[in-house]
DNA sequence: GCTCTGACGAAGT
DNA sequence: AACTTCGCCAGAG
């Protein structure tokens, strides 16, 4: 049995899948994705996950954000979502607006 | 087994 | 709306 937060775990794979399919332009939750995946109250594994991908992944890890819009990684993150047309309003997004799944 | 830590979340003040 | 406190689950030491 291999732990949640292995990059191999089926956890994991199953984050990732759900991470891939975020579509540009909006947002999740890292409580809401690792939920989808079938692991509720697991959303700090979620963000080990995305903090151990490595550089260069062509996973969208920075359309994942914390519950109340705040972003955890900071200006490269900012960068990469503005870049997709999502408004960042005073550090955070309005999940109101761009949350996914709706 | 215990404490500390973390790309977290919710509730209370 | 900003800040604090507490709950959560695994990994590391």
């Amino acid at each position: 049995m291999t732990a949640v937060t292995d990059p191999e775990s089926g956890f994991a794979r199953a984050v990732y899948l759900i991470v891939a399919s975020i579509p540009a332009g909006r947002v999740c939750a890292y409580g809401r994705v690792a939920a989808l995946a079938g692991y509720p109250r697991h959303a700090r594994h979620v963000g080990k996950l995305m903090a151990r991908l490595p550089a260069g992944s062509s996973l969208p890890w920075y359309r994942v954000v914390r519950a109340d819009g705040r972003l955890p990684v900071g200006m490269r993150q900012q960068q990469l979502l503005v870049s997709e047309d999502v408004a960042i309003t005073g550090e955070r997004v309005s999940l109101r607006r761009y949350g996914w799944p709706d």
